[in-house]
Formats: C-alpha cells, structure tokens, sequence
DNA sequence: GTCTATAGGAAGATAGAC
DNA sequence: GTCTATCTTCCTATAGAC
C-alpha cells in the first residue's frame, strides 16, 4: 500500500524540518510518488499530520509497553538504566522520537487543539505507569518510605532533561549527562526514603 | 528607529509560530508597517532572523549576569532556587525566551550551522558558570567533595527538565515538577559530596 | 490509484515614485 | 524610509484522462 511509503516520508521531513517547512512536494519525491496521488490516501497536509501525529505516539507507547513487559520484575534503577540506554538507540535511529518531541513542543498552531488531545494522554500514561513503578518497589522494600508520586515526576523531570540533550547534542553529550546526573538523582531517591 | 520594532514584532511571531510558520507580512502587521519597509532594514527573511537571534541570546546572557552578580555571596541552593524562580517569570512574560529554546532545538534547517555558532558558546558559558559557582561552594566547605563539572552537569539536566515543563505546560505544572524534584536532587548532591 | 495540467493564492523579494 | 505595484516562485489543492 502506497499509504504507508507517504507517511512513512511525511514523518521524516516533519521531524526535521516542521509542519510548515516541509512541502508536499518533498514528500512525494521521497515516497517516488507525484504530489498529487497524496490525495488519493490523505484528505490533505493537515490529515496527513494528525494521522502521523497519531501513528507515532501509537508506535512509541507500543515500544515502551514492549520494553517494560521485557524487563519482567527486575529492580526500578535497573529498569531504569534500560530504559535511558533503550532512548539512546530509539532517538538516534529512529526519526519518531524526534518528531515527537517536535510536535509535543512547537505544534503547527492550527493543529495544536488536535495534537494536546494526543501528547496529554500518552504523558498521562506514562507518569502513572512510572508511579507504579515506585510503589512496587516501595512496597518490596527497596525502596524507602518516599512519595511515589513525586519520585515518578522527578524522574519525568531527569528523563525530560537527558532527552533534550540527546535530541539537542546527540548520543556522546547524552550519555555524558546521564552519568553525571543519574547517581546524584538515584542517591537523593535513596536519601528522601530514609528520612 | 522603525528597525528595534520590526525585531521585536519577529521575535514574537518567531517564539510562536516558527521561522518557517511566520510570514514577513504578518511581522509587517504587528510592526504597523507595509511589508516592503522590512527590507529598508534588513536584508531579507534570514537575515531578520539571525539578528533576533543574536539579540535574543544577547539580552539572555545579560539579564542571567545580571541575576548572578545581584545574588553576591549567597548560597549555592538559595541562588539556585532564585534562578528557577526567574526562570518562570522570564520564560512566561517574554517571549525571548520561548523563541531561543525553539531556536536551540529545532532551527530552520537552512540556518541551523550559523545558530549553532550563538547556542554552543552561551551553553558553554552557562555550564562554566554554574560549575565555578559549585568550585566556590566546596571550597568554602558548604559541600563536599563532589566532581564539581559532573555536579554542574547534573544541574543543567534538572534546569532543562524543568524548564521544558515551564515551555510545554505552563507555571504550575512547572512548579510542580520543581517542588518534586528539587528536593531529591539536592539531597542527591549532599549524599555525592559525603561519600 | 496514478498521472499531467492547472487553478488560485500567498510567499519572499524588487522597482521606483514620493 | 515608506509606500504601491509588481515579479517570480512555490505552495496546497482540484480536474479529469488513463
């Protein structure tokens, strides 16, 4: 199906060069189709970006769910240690993750109604499945007496921070920060639960 | 001087709609100018936008400066609590600020070599900066011996990670993310500095 | 579903009067 | 320096043949 060569492009200009900076045109050329067979499969620009808005964070709520089923029951800081490893992988091969990120932080103003409907949600779900996280392993007593929740939104604000540079700097700065940052955060998650 | 109004009308459309989302009729607009007169004062679209680019970054490092040198001899926590205070009145009242994050991410793909040549040596700076302030603090024996680089590194992953909430969801959400946060990483930093 | 051809409009930029 | 008028180019989108 042609349908999925064009979003499959359409989401490659859209991470690198933005709603407005990318043409049809660009996209058709990439997918080795004519501009206008496009409308044979979208309405038009904004459909194609609504739905790829939607096949991205589709995908990437897939590969996390996917991530963490793998890790089985394994403690919280190793769990997390894959997971930062995993975003290392997943943001420089992966043009997704960069349009993402794109798209959650300077929607096209005409679409932002349509897009908050879709990034809120996914960062819903992924802040309380963090959450549960912590209290399983608050609950097995690895972790001490801490407020889950705002350890889950801690770690958000450490995973927003690393994924910045990552996408700003690349993988050599990421992981620079993540060494830095990662034990000082991991000692004050210790140091909060024996108070 | 009609120039300073033309750049601060671009400024604004920049900050929210992008380089490529922000027409020179609309800056014409919001300056109360026809759109040729643009061209009395800059040389074009890219000029334009490289000139409030580096005015952005400019009045950015003067006003943090400003607020280092205002702050004197306090502590390092209590400096640092004042700059994310700060943070949140600049980044919501001025639009400088939300303009240079989208500069520094995702800059128009024809610019991105000569921007890059403004955000490096400001990061650079900022990161000098703030591992000096931490040098200063174990010298004095307020912390202990932690890597002060590392320490500032960890610091600058906080700022982003909250800072992004700032830009994304706006004060509260930001000053949830701090309140959650802050007090880890500080703990963090102590348990570093005992070890 | 794919194409060629083209409509219709907005963009950046320039010419030239005042 | 500011304007009106205009050029050229590119855009999204549609019509209609195959």
């Amino acid at each position: 199906m042609g349908a999925d060569q064009i979003r499959d492009a359409a989401l490659m200009y859209f991470a690198s060069h933005g709603y407005e900076g990318t043409s049809l045109r660009e996209i058709a050329e990439e997918a080795g189709i004519k501009k206008p067979s496009i409308y044979a499969h979208y309405k038009g620009k904004e459909d194609l970006f609504i739905q790829v808005v939607r096949y991205a964070f589709e995908q990437e709520q897939r590969n996390l769910l996917e991530l963490f089923r793998k890790q089985g029951e394994a403690p919280l800081q190793e769990r997390m240690k894959a997971l930062l490893i995993w975003l290392n992988e997943e943001y420089s091969s992966n043009p997704a993750a960069k349009f993402m990120l794109r798209v959650a932080y300077f929607p096209p103003a005409s679409l932002q109604g349509e897009i908050m409907d879709i990034v809120y949600p996914f960062l819903d779900r992924l802040e309380r499945g963090i959450t549960r996280l912590i209290q399983r392993e608050i609950a097995e007593g690895k972790l001490g007496q801490l407020d889950p929740q705002q350890a889950a939104i801690a770690l958000m604000t450490l995973l927003d921070g690393v994924i910045v540079e990552l996408l700003y700097a690349g993988s050599k700065p990421y992981f620079r920060r993540l060494e830095a940052a990662w034990p000082i955060f991991w000692k004050g998650l210790e140091a909060a639960g024996n108070e």
